[in-house]
Formats: C-alpha cells, sequence, structure tokens
DNA sequence: TGCGCGACCTGACGAAAGTCAGGTGAGGAC
DNA sequence: GTCCTCACCTGACTTTCGTCAGGTCGCGCA
C-alpha cells in the first residue's frame, strides 16, 4: 500500500483527488493538510511514502513545503500538483527536490500512474509538461555535457581550474589572483588549453567549461 | 480503443508487450513488425495510433524507423522501447520525433501508462528517463532562456546580430566581415552590447547570447 | 525649419588576451 | 646516476578587445 499525503487549499480538490486515487486499490491517503506548514507537520506524524503537494496555498507554498520536506525527511518523495504549466514552477518544483510534477487539468490515470512511478522509486512529469522538456532537451542534447566533459578530461587539474575560471568570465589577472598567480602564467594556461583542446579563443573555451558543467559560479553575474 | 504497432526483433518479447497491452482494456495491437522497415509498412498499412518500437532491431534500427514513420506518416506517434537507459539514445530518439521513450525493465503498468499519455497527444518518459532529464534540467532551468532573451530584447537588431556571433565565439574581425563592416565598428557595437546588459566582457556576452538561443552555429565548432 | 533623439557607423588609443620560448622540479626507465 | 617526460610556472612580444569621442542619417515634433 502506497500512503500519501494530500496537500491543497481546498476541500473539495481534496476530496476528488482523494477519490480518485482509492480506486487504484493500492494507494491510500493517510492525512489531509489544507496549507504547506500544515503538510509539513502532518507528513513528520505521519510519514507518508509520497507528499502531493498544490503549489498554490497559504502560510508556506508547496514549493517552499517541497524544500522543508526534503530537509527533514529526505526519505520523502514529493509531487507537485497544480493547475499552472509554468516554466517557472517546473524548474523550481525539481530545483526543490520534487519527483513529480502532475496537471490538474490531467487524466485521473495520470495521476494513479504518476504516484506509482514515483513510489516505485522514480521520477514523473505529467505528459504536457513532458513535452516542454523534450523541446528543452532537443536544444541541449543529454550527450553534450558527456562530450564536453571527455574534452576537459584531456587536462590537467591546473589547467582545468584555470579552464573554470574562464568559464565564469573572469579575467587573466582575475584568475591569477584567485589562483595566488602571475598574470603572465595564467595566459600560459589559457593558450595552452586552447591548443591542446583544439579551440580558438577564450571564448569557446567559455563555453566548453559551461557545458561541461565546470563553471562554480553564475557567469552572467554582472558584479565587479 | 488506441490501436498500437508492436516493433521487437524478438517474437517472446512482442507475445509479452502485447498480453500486458491486452490487459488493459483499451489498447490493442493491431500489427506486430519484426524489424524496422517491415514496421514502416505495416504502419502504413494500418495507420496504427501508436508504434512501440524497440531500438536494436535488424534492417532498419528503431531510430531510423521513428525518423521515416515521422515523415511518411506524421499523425502516427512513436514510442520507443529499449533495454538501454542511454543518453544518446534518449536524444537521438526525440530527435527522431519520438513521443516516449520506455525501458523493457519498467513496470508493466508504466508501459500502459506510457501508451495512454502518448494516445491522449501527450509524451511520455520512463521514470528512469525522467529522472536524469531532471538533473539536465536542475543544471540549466526552463526559465533561463527566457530571463536571457528578456535582457537581448533590450538591444536594437544590429546589436542582437553582433551578440550572436559573438556567442558563436568569432572574433570582432570575423564578425565584421560577416556583416560587411569595419572592426571597429563591432567594437562599437560590443562595447554598446556590454554597457546596454551589464555585462563585463565579450564572454559573459557569449554565454547571455548562447543561454538565449541566439548562437547560429555550432560554437565549439574547431574549424578555422 | 530647426531641434532632439535614436539607430547606425567609424578611428585612435590604452588595456587585455594570446603566442612563444623558455625554466623549474618530481618521477619513471634504464 | 642520466635521460626523458610531464606538470607546473614565467616574461617579452604581437594581436585582439574595449572605450571613448565623435560622425551620419532618418524621424517625430514644436
Amino acid at each position: 500500500m502506497i500512503h500519501v499525503l494530500l496537500a491543497d487549499d481546498e476541500a473539495l480538490i481534496r476530496a476528488g483527488i482523494a477519490s480518485i486515487l482509492g480506486t487504484a486499490g493500492d494507494i491510500e491517503v493517510v492525512a489531509e493538510a489544507a496549507d504547506g506548514r500544515e503538510a509539513v507537520d502532518l507528513a513528520l506524524r505521519h510519514r507518508p511514502a509520497i507528499c502531493l503537494l498544490d503549489i498554490r496555498m497559504p502560510r508556506l507554498d508547496g514549493l517552499k513545503a517541497a524544500a522543508e520536506l526534503r530537509r527533514v525527511l529526505p526519505e520523502v518523495a514529493v509531487v507537485m500538483l497544480t493547475t499552472f504549466n509554468e516554466d517557472d514552477y517546473v524548474t523550481s518544483a525539481l530545483g526543490s527536490g520534487a519527483s513529480g510534477f502532475l496537471l490538474k487539468s490531467g487524466d485521473p490515470r495520470e495521476l494513479i500512474a504518476g504516484v506509482r512511478a514515483v513510489a516505485a522509486g522514480g521520477a514523473y512529469l505529467s505528459p504536457a509538461v513532458t513535452r516542454r522538456v523534450i523541446t528543452r532537451l532537443r536544444e541541449r542534447p543529454l550527450g553534450t555535457e558527456a562530450a564536453a566533459r571527455a574534452l576537459v578530461d584531456q587536462l590537467g587539474d591546473r589547467e582545468r581550474e584555470v579552464l573554470a575560471l574562464v568559464g565564469a568570465a573572469m579575467s587573466n589577472a582575475e584568475i591569477a589572483r584567485r589562483l595566488h598567480l602571475v598574470e603572465g602564467t595564467v595566459k600560459g594556461y589559457v593558450s595552452q588549453i586552447l591548443t591542446r583542446l583544439g579551440l580558438r579563443n577564450r571564448v569557446q573555451a567559455a563555453i566548453l567549461a559551461y557545458e561541461a558543467g565546470l563553471v562554480p559560479e553564475a557567469p552572467l553575474d554582472r558584479r565587479a
């Protein structure tokens, strides 16, 4: 039996969802909460396998509640349940550690499929959400990072370190300061990186670092 | 009733999958193929709603068959069905126009959920696949592009054009040649772009262009 | 008509980046 | 030992960038 906690500020919606989940046979709603804070409290008490959280809720919204749950109960899987198919929500939700993202506009069977998939340790996105994700993946294939890493692995430790800072859009002087080197040294490394990887200038190097996931801090940060 | 075409080179696996799909009640396997070429031929004859394709098949593999199907029968949805959870396959499959990616190691109910989701016009990824996708999304959130575009929209046409080429890792001289300008002019634009967007150097500009999806050609191309 | 404004273009000059030719020291092969 | 290699570091020199101050043209508007 999959134990589920259900959080939504509207009692009617909670009832509807609970009823749908009840028809599955292997899913049981063990607690219902009307806001995020209550959801966290009840989760601590009941230890469900899955928490279904609405995003828009009073006191503590679903995203914050998800983050809190991940912190205090890492073994609980969180599934966001919302009306809106917004990019920002999807990303924030997954960033908060959610394992699923379901739309209320979806098919009831989707709800059950999602709960089961997540209970089995997987992750589930609503088809409509998945479709956007697929679009994104075509732009930036999964293999990209692996390919970039393969290139980066040809470098020595110091070179990789320099490359990461180049990717953070730092100047040679800044990199030198950070690494306690002289500017000339950094230039030498950059030059070596370029020839070793067959790149033409530091812009390519930066993009590569970026793709390899090497960049330590926000490269578009406008500060000094 | 959802009509499905099933393609796999092993008859036993086809039988197993057909049997699982049969238990759903609303799904019917209308044709079975032992290779990609046969799958395309049978799809043309039977016009199923969904084609379930194994990736490893003789004559025409699943990926190529998917691309072919998309070409000759755009209204048919393709779902890849495979043993391997490989980055390359996932990306190629989605690139070939597949609407789903299921693992044979998955739960049988997942198979049914996937077929239904795709038949409903959605897209479905196996939970294990979805999990990798989520990891990727955290690195590069869906909102990133929108934010980058918002910045880029502050620019004039010419500036945006220059920015795109900066993102392609071109030098000012190269950009000038491409745009039939003098190098000094390009420098002026770059400088203006930097101040207008509050960036510090062309590396940041390049990353921004990259994130905004502005980059017209592969920036890591090592040619001239 | 003349004025201001914005988008587009340019050149000179100082400041970075990139190249090249080294110079150290640690470790492995013989 | 000595020779070789490789990772690490450096400074002089050339090329490329980025800034700044300015020029042209077209357009709205008083």
